[in-house]
RNA sequence: GCAGGGAUAGUGAAGCGGUCAAACACGGGUGACUGUAAAUCAUCUGGCUCAGCCUUCGGGGGUUCGAAUCCCUCUCCCUGCA
């Protein structure tokens, strides 16, 4: 009965939806540790933007996984993919219980279906082949015989990645054992609601400043710098545009994101939807039930 | 009161006799997704018993084979003159 595999529970959900504290909740109670699986708090000094969990809440639970990248040099999926098996193990391997949350669904993916992820293209290819247009980009796949089924030809990023690939395709293993999945189903009809003060609250923590002194060290095409809460303040501080118009396309942009995570996090199904408004109490019993069976 | 301009789908805004259920933008829905993923991309968005049919372009009435597009009139809004 003994499973080799460290057991791992994983809490997903859209942003805004109160992830981050349940999986708090749970780790604290559970004498877990939490493993971020978010594309944009790996990234040292965005903070304010990214709702990064704080330095109090650091010390009531570690936090992984935060702060780890450069935002000049950009990260990836396999870097994260990485680091994040080395976090569950450690974590494991000290007796505490790894807790995975995040709403980056490809980051939560690459760790439950062990994603073989291809070797990184060279930083010239992608230059090059990022200069090209769709239809170059077509017949360049169909030049070299690329096999392109299945391959979305209108999208030039997935053209390139086959090119760089040289046609090779990546692949995944079943999902994980071990593993508990939870997600939260937040109130489709509130999260409107959650959003804005969300953001508004962001703003009233000092974004501006933050996303002032960040273009100024890094500049505007820095990876980072491109996300939600961050690109919006190029137009405002060019003055083209007011700060309530730079609010109001902050939130409908992290409304469009929760959209495409929603999305993401439905085709798998093997995830627990619990209802936000008991997911506490749901959570505790869900993860006591699978600590139960899996300890021996 | 007189002269002129305007009223178009959730919003903004094209159209100015047929090819208009009506461009485009935004907003909204759905979906894809393996080294950029908070990215990138697709698709739908008047109604329906949906390869067809029905009701729309401020209201009403005309002209015409045919009108969102022309004429008359009513209502409301803006501008100039009083």
């Amino acid at each position: 009965m003994h499973q080799s595999i460290a057991p791992l529970v994983v809490i997903a959900g859209e942003t805004a939806s109160g992830k981050s504290a349940l999986a708090l909740d749970v780790a604290e109670r559970f004498g877990g540790e939490l493993i971020c699986a978010d594309s944009w708090t790996v990234y040292k000094g965005f903070d304010v933007g990214t709702a990064k969990p704080s330095i109090e809440e650091r010390r009531r639970v570690p936090h992984h996984l935060l702060d780890i990248a450069d935002p000049e040099k950009g990260y990836s999926a396999a870097e994260f993919q990485k680091r994040a098996f080395a976090a569950i193990e450690g974590i494991a391997a000290r007796g505490r219980l790894p807790v995975l949350v995040g709403g980056t669904g490809l980051y939560i993916d690459s760790v439950l279906f062990n994603y073989q992820f291809l070797p990184a293209p060279p930083a010239w290819l992608r230059g090059q082949l990022s200069e090209l247009s769709l239809e170059e980009l077509q017949q360049k796949a169909h030049d070299e015989g690329l096999d392109t089924t299945g391959i979305d030809l209108r999208n030039k990023r997935r053209i390139i990645r086959l090119i760089e690939n040289n046609g090779l395709r990546p692949t995944k293993h079943p999902l994980r054992d071990n593993t508990l999945m939870l997600g939260i189903q937040a109130g489709q009809d509130q999260l409107h609601g959650r959003v804005e003060r969300r953001v508004d609250a962001m703003l009233a923590a000092g974004l501006e400043l933050e996303v002032r002194s960040l273009a100024g060290q890094y500049g505007w095409d820095a990876e980072p710098m491109k996300g939600i809460g961050y690109h919006e303040w190029r137009r405002y501080f060019e003055g083209n545009q007011s700060r309530i118009q730079t609010r109001d396309r902050i939130v409908a942009a992290t409304l469009g994101l929760a959209k495409r995570q929603r999305t993401w996090f439905k085709r798998n199904k093997s995830i627990q939807w619990l209802p936000a408004v008991d997911a506490p109490e749901l959570a505790v019993l869900a993860v006591t039930t699978f600590l139960e069976n899996d300890v021996h």
